[in-house]
DNA sequence: CGGGCTGTGAAAATCCTGTAAACGCAGGCG
DNA sequence: CGCCTGCGTTTACAGGATTTTCACAGCCCG
């Protein structure tokens, strides 16, 4: 769960410290000296905002306000040298979500401002990213199922996921290692053959709706790549002769052509 | 905008300083000298905790997680004597949304509960949803009730509850958690098989009144999806004609016919 | 050529869902 | 006050669907 995060201070050694922790954490930090105005802050797509009233040039109050009104799904966390009691109602009154005062630990802000995304997300109801479109095939996060030309490939729960992975890392080649633990949330086996079975599955179901594509290729010794192509030979036009499969009802042969084996660090 | 809050604590000038302003600000307070049992928390429908782990009997994380898990959507503020950093951000990391530390004004107390309170509460769909209309039937929030030509299917509170969450997210597949924690109100437990059964209370009544249509679907391993069409074979007109499939290979099928489970037992 | 590595098919084990019935609880009523 | 009834919850079980496991065959690369 990586957070977008916005801090406006001027604080150098603060900064540092948390630049630092925020990039071990894997966290998008955007820093400012400076207020940054909410049209821009809207275009930052942020889950939160760290501010210092201190270095805001215009009047703090109006500023939070003006974010608060704007942004009202986005996390705000102000962050002060010194502050009131009333100081602190009147900003949390106002739509402030956290209040903390310096000194502080950078630890402790990341950890309020993770808090308080945490709390703002949930009220969303979708975390789920939008559908995918890749070749002919539709991946639907909302039906949990993926679609060539609106018929369903009726995905199980964990083809889905699976497809719904490797799908997200298009292009990449993802080691079985890799692949298990995020699907199946746990450490593979030495030994376990489920990630090559459930590809397997994927690949039957993928060409079943879907014959004049290739989606997902085999890395050998290294595990497998999702990228969508259209299958060599049958494209637009121009079939030079006979295709390879002999005459006969049923071609009994699986041309098992979805090998496409690469050279394990050759890029095309 | 009234507040539900509870509070475990037992620093009683702080708490008859709250208690007076609270009652000011009309919210509704419940106090308490030791844990309330994560249940019982469930019964009072909270809109937020403010809780003192010191007098907590039981270790204090243990708790806090418990009401994290089970009540995703309580505010929960913690309110310690002294405390340190890493005491802190645990307790913001295991699900507290604010932690604030003694001594500490009523005034900043209730501010905090309210951002709190506020942010938990944002993304909530609109609680009065106009009649809705799906196949034959006909919802309507007003009544707690749903129709059929004027009929009504006799539903119980929590299947009217049940029906209309799903029928809101036409279309959409829902997972178990996800029902049960929008309709229940707190975490499902595990094996808890409460959504299965009204649903099949749901699907019995729908059918009695509506036999011609299908309304809830089933996906395996996932969870339920409200989508109305009309049961295939009787429908308008005369089917003299085979409803079965024609014998060409594959009909495009059904958009939204995703792996449908339905049984098809009618029992009577 | 041989030692891994991967594809494949099917059996075995596990999990999931529909269904029914028992249980507990609270309000209504005689 | 005790009984009855409606409602929500829990439990048990059977039939399927899905996942895991296994053995084997084919393939890749050194």
């Amino acid at each position: 769960m990586t957070i977008r995060l916005a801090v406006i201070d001027n604080d150098t050694g603060f900064l540092t410290v948390l630049a630092k922790r925020a990039e071990a954490a894997g966290w998008e930090l955007r820093q400012s000296g400076g207020s940054i105005p909410p049209r821009d802050l809207v275009a930052m797509k942020l889950n939160a905002l760290l501010v210092d009233p201190a270095v805001l040039a215009e009047d703090g109050w109006d500023y939070l306000n003006r974010v608060c009104e704007t942004l009202p799904d986005l996390g705000l966390v102000v962050c002060t040298g010194r502050s009131t009691v009333a100081q602190r109602v009147r900003g949390l009154r106002l739509g402030v979500d956290d209040w903390i005062t310096k000194p502080c630990h950078p630890e402790e802000a990341m950890a309020r401002v993770e808090a308080v995304s945490r709390r703002r997300r949930r009220g969303r109801s979708e975390p789920d990213s939008g559908p995918v479109v890749a070749g002919e095939l539709e991946i639907r996060p909302d039906q949990f199922q993926a679609f060539v030309s609106g018929a369903s490939l009726d995905l199980t729960r964990r083809e889905f996921e699976l497809l719904q992975l490797v799908a997200e890392a298009r292009g990449q080649v993802l080691e079985r290692e890799t692949i298990y633990q995020r699907v199946w949330g746990y450490a593979m086996a030495h030994g376990d053959r489920s990630v090559d079975v459930f590809i397997r599955k994927l690949r039957q179901k993928l060409e079943k709706r879907s014959p004049d594509w290739s989606y997902i290729h085999t890395h050998f010794g290294v595990g497998y790549r999702f990228d969508p192509e259209p299958v060599a030979g049958v494209d637009v036009g121009a079939p030079l002769r006979e295709p390879v499969l002999p005459p006969g009802p049923e071609p009994v042969v699986e041309p098992a052509a979805s090998q496409v084996v690469h050279s394990s660090f050759t890029a095309e």
